[in-house]
DNA sequence: ATCTTATCTATAGTAATGATAGATTTTTAA
DNA sequence: TTAAAAATCTATCATTACTATAGATAAGAT
């Protein structure tokens, strides 16, 4: 499952994917639009330029912009930073070899095998799936 | 990300899949022998055992047992079981044309077309990924 | 009988999630 | 230069989900 943050965000991505890509919109606007609870948006919308997925500016006729073309960010890029890694288990993070506190046979760990494979085709779809992408029928074939 | 329960009923699974399928194991040696807190388990081997996963005896030389030959029991019916649906968000359920809350035109939202195809991959994996398979090197080639 | 072990029901602590609030800063435009 | 628009910063709170424990009971083996 994914998080509500992810899932607002999402939206909001799309929204933004959606409009001229230079205009910046307000998160009053997005969150009436995509019925996003406001202050909560502002969190989500802040993180995604912490990432550098999204520009703002400040003042009237201010808001936010894709800061790179939609074609260029993926939806994984966009759910690792609101909901962190896409990890399905703490124990698979980047530090690889290390040994988490209750699988003492990392090697040989099939909680750890399986949660691996899976994670390895999650990143593939999920980084591998833009903006542009996610509404293409041809999805459903790949 | 799995929960701990998910994680913990995978490998008693995997620990009663290592065994002679027809001894019956308790509770405390998988407890024990798996490093996982006791009276939790109990509830999960529970779970399991309604979902028709093991079966169990009461008394001496009691415990539980895989209900199915382990090349039949797959991951994803295990995890299904312990942390619910496999779904990444909660409108993807079955009940398919529903409308959730916030998204109100479905067949045109984006979220759901992208995580609906997630899904799928998902439980392709996890669907077709036994007890038996699971440790078996050709996976990172599945 | 007694010990072993699962089963049932309840509850409690903790962490993560979802959401709101106030005060501040920057920018635009009148 | 002033007022409005909009993001930014920091804090906090309510709720839910997760993790775990506990007591009492029932069933089976020796």
């Amino acid at each position: 499952m994914i998080t509500k943050k992810a899932k607002y965000g999402l939206k909001a991505m799309f929204y933004l994917a959606q409009t001229d890509a230079l205009t910046y919109i307000s998160i009053q606007e997005i969150s009436n639009k995509e019925h996003i609870p406001k202050r909560f948006l502002e969190h989500i919308l802040a993180d995604l330029k912490k990432s550098h997925l999204l520009k703002s500016k400040i003042g009237t006729h201010g808001g936010y912009r894709l800061a790179l073309s939609p074609d260029k960010i993926s939806i994984g890029e966009i759910i690792r930073t609101l909901d962190g890694l896409l990890e399905p288990e703490s124990c698979l993070k980047q530090e690889g070899a290390e040994i988490c506190e209750d699988c003492q046979h990392v090697a040989q760990c099939n909680v750890k095998n399986i949660l691996n494979h899976l994670l390895t085709t999650t990143e593939y779809v999920l980084n591998n799936t833009s903006l542009v992408d996610a509404n293409k029928k041809s999805l459903t074939s790949m």
